[in-house]
DNA sequence: ACCTGAACACCGTTCAAGT
DNA sequence: ACCTGAACACCGTTCAAGT
């Protein structure tokens, strides 16, 4: 019906005519995230990030008045994965519910390269971050727990989880810097009788169990607070 | 007895005359943990590292490979500080004594600006990280834990450490990314009726009581699993 | 053996100027 | 309004050359 046949008068109607801008902040950290994951976290430059949006570096700047911003905004961006209308392993007493909410919170950080390092560096106040804790919140809440347990239940869980998907993601991305031959070496040469004996345990790198087992802890712990 | 009256003839004995060094590793890593103090993580370069050791940049390359390798020489040694010959804690029960290593490892992090984000950065398998460790496995299995369950559950304080101390740096250090009152603002402006609950308890910033509660839910958890 | 000087290949960020 | 071009003040790392 109003296909342009001659570009007499642009219409003030459709304001992304004339010059659609090159660049919008959706699109750039959804590149940003691709670049991460090829890339990794020491690569993302500005400048790169630029080129494979088709712009000059400092255009990035109109945006994201710094990198920090850029990295804060990625950081919501990976939380949105999480499916925030069911909640994880709800309907199943609050236990597995929790547990499902750290797995998510886990997932979304394994999801991109550097995913956890992204996050720790970063401080998001965005929907996505916040519904996050107000979901772990709330089944704690409504299980009975009060806000302030609850609160800092929330912050233990994010705390755990996040401090082990950051060496989780520095052992396998990492080129060679936590390679476990190092370890066994090291605990031999040196006189440590007990970690000779958990070596195996620590360096046969099953990050799922390991994430399991501390996880369980914090939700046994909070079980024994309930009485 | 020996004292050189004449520096006539080199004495082969004492290998630092002639030329002393102007750099060796011990007193780089100390000036570099004092500048990380003084200026912070992003302004630790090799360069104001070079100028503080009254050097040029590239020769502290020919003690560390990388920077990779200065900050896991920093890393390793921020845990010196921990008391390694009277056990934290000693002849209290198991419970005390992992407790006691977790606020030792907290307490050498905070010593140091960014602690927890040059910990978290780097793998190191130094005496005092591998001693740390082997305490930590020590005490759980002396308290009767097999060694698959102390290995796992020191990872599992190490990661809650580590994430919690990464937030809590972040917090004070950070100028401005991890400000109160935008949490505050963000919460109110969005739905999030659990964390408006909660907003006091964790904007207070109390992260002893913080730090206190996650520990206190792994250590039950831990006894949970003694039966 | 230990360090200097100087370079290489980059960075994040700013800002006048163009369209 | 949106982006370019070009600069500023830096980086980590390498390496011939000096002493």
């Amino acid at each position: 019906m109003s296909s342009p046949s001659s570009p007499a008068k642009p219409p003030t109607r459709t304001p992304t005519r004339g010059r659609p801008p090159k660049l919008d902040p959706d699109r750039t950290i959804a590149t940003a995230l691709d670049l991460l994951n090829e890339a990794g976290l020491d690569a993302l430059t500005m400048r790169r990030l630029a080129e494979a949006m088709g712009v000059q570096a400092g255009a990035l700047y109109r945006y994201f008045a710094t990198k920090q911003d850029l990295l804060t905004a990625m950081a919501e961006r990976m939380l949105a994965d999480r499916d925030t209308a069911a909640p994880e392993g709800a309907g199943q007493g609050w236990d597995e519910e929790l547990a499902g909410l750290a797995r998510a919170l886990r997932a979304a950080l394994l999801r991109h390269r550097d995913g956890a390092r992204v996050f720790a560096g970063t401080y998001s106040t965005g929907v996505n971050t916040l519904g996050f804790a107000e979901a772990l919140i709330g089944t704690l809440r409504e299980a009975g727990f009060n806000s302030g347990d609850a609160a800092q239940a929330m912050l233990a869980v994010v705390s755990f989880t996040l401090g082990h998907t950051l060496e989780e993601q520095a052992a396998l991305s990492g080129e060679a810097p936590a390679d476990p031959e190092r370890l066994r070496q090291a605990v031999t040469e040196s006189a440590f009788p007990h970690l000779t004996a958990a070596v195996p345990v620590i360096a046969d790198a099953d990050f799922n169990a390991h994430f399991e087992f501390g996880l369980r802890l914090l939700v046994d712990g909070l079980r024994a607070l309930e009485r």
